[in-house]
DNA sequence: TTACAACCTTGTAATGATTACAATCTGGCT
DNA sequence: AGCCAGATTGTAATCATTACAAGGTTGTAA
């Protein structure tokens, strides 16, 4: 199990000369973040890692690709996918499923759920701390992972109040 | 407390030798769901809805399909999809998807939430009722439904020692 | 610095699940 | 019985994701 190296630097650890390309300060955060999970560092990775990190939100493969092909035209959608793929199995990323047809990534940030509104479509984190979930034992089997996910009406919608109520069963 | 894998709900006998008068006996619940929540009746609804009644567990369009064509050669994909999406909306079914790349079926039977173990691959039910959660308002946003997956390791293997990675205490 | 092996990226093609569509058929009502 | 909205079917299209092999890059060791 790798310990996972987020968002703090832990030590000055000095470049050498092929970071250079990468000598932006604000990069060198996530070159650390990939070293510290022995991840090879490559451009790519670094500029996903950083577009996941700066996003505040949901990004899925094919913007990801989209926006990162603007400065990199060559970057392929297999790369894209292999480095989610692999920040996943990481612990850099964490990867949300709500419908089934689609997959949103974002950076691993602690524990939260999410909030698929019914109204406008839009996905809310929502912070809680369950106490009766994290890291207990239900019965005999061991839970490692929480993930949570509600669907409802948010805040917006309902002061808009147009979203009209299902007959319950 | 052990759990049991998917399909403790109730579960019922049925004869594989009947003729049709009791085939329709049993038939008639599903008639009426269907009827109870505006759905037109066609042979091909009442055997999708018996199977997931019946069915332990989560299944998927592709399994749904195969079986259900063994004694309906004709019937179509495309019907299949359509009407677990159709039962989806009525509230009929439920669709879990964990890993983004599959959606399993069950029957709506209440609020339970999922357990995927890393050792087996089985996903097992887990019925926890977490008042902070339920029926609950975040902030100002409304919650009307409540999912959860956990990710862990299940009691079988647990006790067969198999796991390397966890070391937690 | 140079060389090298391992690994990464790329483009294309393949896969596989899901959806669109138009023709045909059926259930439920008059 | 007959009608018609809507359900089913088969095919084709779509879409995200994965497989693969050739070529390029990184980290390391001399």
């Amino acid at each position: 199990m790798h310990e996972q190296v987020i968002g703090m630097a832990s030590e000055e650890t000095r470049t050498n000369d092929t970071d250079d390309a990468l000598a932006d300060e604000g990069l060198l955060k996530y070159v650390r973040i990939l070293k510290g999970n022995d991840v090879k560092v490559t451009s790519q990775r670094v500029r996903i890692l950083e577009y996941l990190d700066l996003a505040q939100g949901h990004v899925d493969a094919e913007t990801l690709h989209k926006v990162l092909r603007r400065e990199n035209p060559s970057l392929s959608k297999t790369t894209v996918y292999n480095n989610l793929e692999l920040f996943r199995t990481k612990g850099l990323v964490s990867v949300l499923t709500i419908s089934g047809t689609e997959r949103w990534y974002e950076m691993e940030r602690g524990m939260h759920h999410h909030l698929l509104c019914d109204g406008c479509g839009r996905i809310y984190n929502i912070d809680i701390s369950c106490p009766y979930l994290g890291g207990m034992l239900h019965g005999e089997h061991k839970i490692k992972e929480v993930h949570g996910y509600f669907r409802g009406t948010c805040s917006t919608c309902l002061s808009a109040g147009t979203i009209e109520e299902d007959k319950e069963d």
